[in-house]
DNA sequence: CGGAATCCGGGTGGATACTG
DNA sequence: CAGTATCCACCCGGATTCCG
């Protein structure tokens, strides 16, 4: 169907191979990456997964300083999804004062990893992003 | 600052470690995770970017045709938003009829490979994913 | 073909207050 | 401490129309 991207009509100079597999096997997914984004869409999910797997079992307020910007509404509704999307466990130890906390399944463990490389990309060009972020937001008061 | 996650009181059954880096080294961004989204974040960029990473130089509509869902307005946003950003760079042939293609610059070359994990956990779980996601659907007529 | 402009409904997401 | 509930502004994003 329409993903044959495989006809390179011209031979295009820029080096068009950093992909090795974007097969779409199910109907409903274009590719793999189609996948995984409808299950860390949200704003603020890759954070908390991350914030999980680098704790391990991580309290809700730990969370939430972690996170710090987020507001409890999100941060609930986030980590329902994640647990109803089977990525994060929630365990209510139904003490009082309440404690509760999450830690991830071994399929949100394996997502976590997935997303190692992008935080070292964002370590690594941090300096970079900054720069341009500066740039439009100097040249451009409104707007974004 | 609220980041030293250092201090493991509970051993935590559950290993803490596949996360090395997540150093805030500038103010404004939390880790590098951060970072990264603050670039990524949108409803279709990773998907633009890795189909543009796949293809090489891309015109208009064959960006449009592979990420079918997606409405012009939409897409030319995040284009836009890109272009800003310094990941995609536009190329306007000032033909009759136009021709504009999009390529990535060497940052976003290099962001697009960061998205590679997570296109083969896509795959790789798809089954999964797809499972879970049919039960909730199954027992949540509406809602999400 | 590759957009720009406008309209507009619904959902997102923040602030605040309250609860067990 | 760990949420829940409600209100509400905003903007996301789809549909449509027009343009060079």
């Amino acid at each position: 169907m329409t993903l044959d991207r495989s006809d390179p009509t011209q031979p295009s100079a820029q080096a068009p191979s950093p992909a090795p597999n974007c097969t779409p096997t199910l109907p409903g997914f274009t590719c793999g990456l189609d996948v995984t984004l409808r299950v860390i869409s949200g704003k603020w999910k890759p954070l908390i997964l991350y914030f999980v797997a680098q704790g391990g079992r991580t309290r809700y307020g730990e969370l939430k300083r972690a996170v710090r910007t987020v507001s409890d509404k999100m941060l609930i509704q986030q980590l329902k999804e994640l647990e109803a999307d089977g990525l994060v466990k929630r365990t209510d130890y139904k003490e009082v004062p309440p404690r509760v906390d999450y830690s991830l399944t071994p399929l949100g463990r394996s997502l976590a990893e997935a997303l190692v490389p992008l935080c070292s990309w964002g370590t690594e060009h941090m300096a970079e992003v900054s720069r341009v972020f500066a740039q439009r937001d100097a040249s451009n008061v409104k707007g974004r």
